[in-house]
DNA sequence: ACATAGTCTGTGCACGTTCACAGAATCTCA
DNA sequence: TGAGATTCTGTGAACGTGCACAGACTATGT
């Protein structure tokens, strides 16, 4: 018959204290680094740390200290963005990333369904986290409103929901459009594209005004398609009906890469060569644009960066900071590859 | 001089006992459901919950319940893993619905450094979390070291590194391979080759292993290329090679889609049809495999499948069950598309 | 020698919950 | 009626920590 074996009682700061013979406030106080321990103290404490295995109990240490050192990262439709989105996997590297280095925990919460938007909210509710960061947030999301209610430090990647007046990071789509195109003409070309996509979001809606920007009075309505979502097939139809419309065209900008890949496969299918024919640009520098053949130009998006800046704009505002409500904008380098 | 409204002190159990005229006894047993509380004053405790905005404070449950509610998800290699493996976030997935629908919580914990290592030991020995799931460990990884040492309730996805005797779940990679061989070669071909991939690791080897097995004695060594990783670029090199030395082939199984992406450029560059000259299947039905031209044939990874199975191991661990030392195995379908 | 400042240490309380226990009230059955 | 079971409620202790406070000890200057 096996002995099994006890499970030990973990180690407490009193248990340290007797170790060490002395107080449990001065143990508290080298755990802490606090001034005023006698260097003799110190080290007989730093031993009997060491020696029992003492780790600090942090339920107790959040219960007296009224915060987790924890902060939340939360996701929307799981579904759509960890399968197409390769930004994402970014950004939380990226959050967790200045979060650890501060000390603070990142907790992931994936909304995947109404459940879950109730099981969250009671998450923060139930002061689990000091801050959230929140991606990609959805109109009218009770999230946001809770977000608000407790008035907890927040930092949203991309625009918040509702034109609300929060901190959030991104990026400049408008200008990053406008640059990625300026250099596509740069190259010679005349008659140029667009399959513009997802108009109803900001970022899609702003790409499109970044282009027209950089065509001026040169702008052609006829010369831009939209499609409703970022995907491959979306881009193959668009440019499929962009050829039809406008056979003569010698550029596309794509609003994404994915799209910009399914047009590289539409035009494939209608016998041109790009960059010969036709000189393609993305957007996203996701893994799309490396797969493709030939790889895309494109414009850079700093996921990891903006992951890191929303960390750092919740760490801010948990330091007492005010936080920035006109929202951080991050540089996004232009990637030129064969496409174009 | 607008007046800071005072962060209100968030309602204790206590003030609901006062708000319904209880003890905090009888409150704490409408919370958590427990029998012996009258009707009446359940009705009561209810309406003074609601009224006063009540939440219980997880950090003083904690603390004396000594466990968490909480569950690690521990990833290594975020970099390659994020940004290459499309099964990773499907498994985040999986396993968060089946915590959430237990009310465990979620915790991610990334490793991307030895610092990372460091950071993930501390949280585990401090009972942040009640068990972990493990995805990717690595030979010789410390944190594996601590959570047998923690005897914390653990589940890895994919074999545990350094063939440790502990639970995990997965899928049979010899015997996928075995089946999608012998669907491929049901097709007719004659001559089949392999791109093996990652013979360092157990999916590597196993994946050939089973192409072994499908082909019995007409296995022919010749016919096998390897490469160091599950890439792209890998898939057309070896595609490259294997073509150079059996211009005959008919089939190829590649470890992986995307090293069957690779396969198909190499063949569209050496001018062979598929599936017209030479068939190709690949393996995980990743976003990869829908991407191809044409689409690929592939045996399925259930992502979320596993991120549920090895949540729903750490659960019965949690609730005082034996794990199942031998591992679970997951179905894997084949799915049958136009590369072969 | 004494006052004063500076350095160091120990103690009790608070944080918000669960749990064991004691006791009150009600019901059941001889 | 009274003994015993059953249902319900309140109370004190405990979980492990940080913090305020009191007090002891040491160095410095008069």
């Amino acid at each position: 018959m096996s002995t099994i074996p006890a499970r030990r009682r973990r180690a407490t700061i009193h248990d340290v204290a007797v170790e060490a013979g002395v107080s449990r406030g001065t143990v508290s106080r080298v755990v802490n680094d606090e001034p005023y321990v006698s260097e003799q103290a110190r080290i007989a404490i730093e031993a009997a740390i060491e020696k029992v295995g003492y780790v600090p109990n942090n339920a107790a240490r959040s219960l007296v200290m009224q915060r987790s050192q924890a902060v939340g990262f939360i996701v929307h439709e799981p579904h759509s963005l960890f399968l197409e989105d390769p930004n994402i996997g970014g950004i939380l590297l990226g959050a967790n990333t200045a979060l650890s280095s501060a000390d603070y925990q990142m907790v992931c919460l994936i909304i995947d369904s109404d459940r879950d938007n109730d099981r969250v909210a009671r998450y923060l509710s139930g002061g689990f986290v000091d801050g959230v960061i929140i991606v990609s947030a959805r109109q009218n999301d009770p999230i946001t409103r809770i977000v608000e209610k407790l008035a907890l430090p927040s930092v949203f990647v991309g625009h918040p929901p509702d034109l609300r007046q929060l901190p959030f990071v991104g990026i400049d789509n408008r200008s990053s459009a406008r640059a990625i195109t300026e250099r596509l003409i740069g190259t010679g070309r005349k008659r140029i594209g667009m399959i513009a996509a997802a108009l109803d979001r900001d970022s899609g809606a702003d790409r499109l005004a970044g282009f027209r920007d950089a065509l001026g009075p040169r702008f052609d309505p006829a010369l831009v398609e939209d499609v409703p979502l970022y995907a491959f097939s979306a881009g193959v139809d668009g440019m499929r009906r962009l050829l039809e419309r406008a056979p003569d065209l010698d550029g596309v900008f794509a609003a994404s890469d994915a799209v910009a890949a399914g047009a590289l496969e539409a035009l494939r299918e209608a016998g041109r060569s790009v960059p010969g024919d036709v000189g393609v640009v993305g957007f996203d520098d996701s893994a799309w644009a490396l797969r493709c053949q030939p790889p895309l130009s494109t414009v850079h998006q700093p996921a990891a960066g903006l992951g890191e800046a929303a960390a750092e704009s919740v760490l801010a505002q948990l330091r007492g900071e005010e936080p920035d409500l006109g929202g951080i904008l991050l540089d996004t380098p232009i990637v030129w590859r064969d496409s174009a």
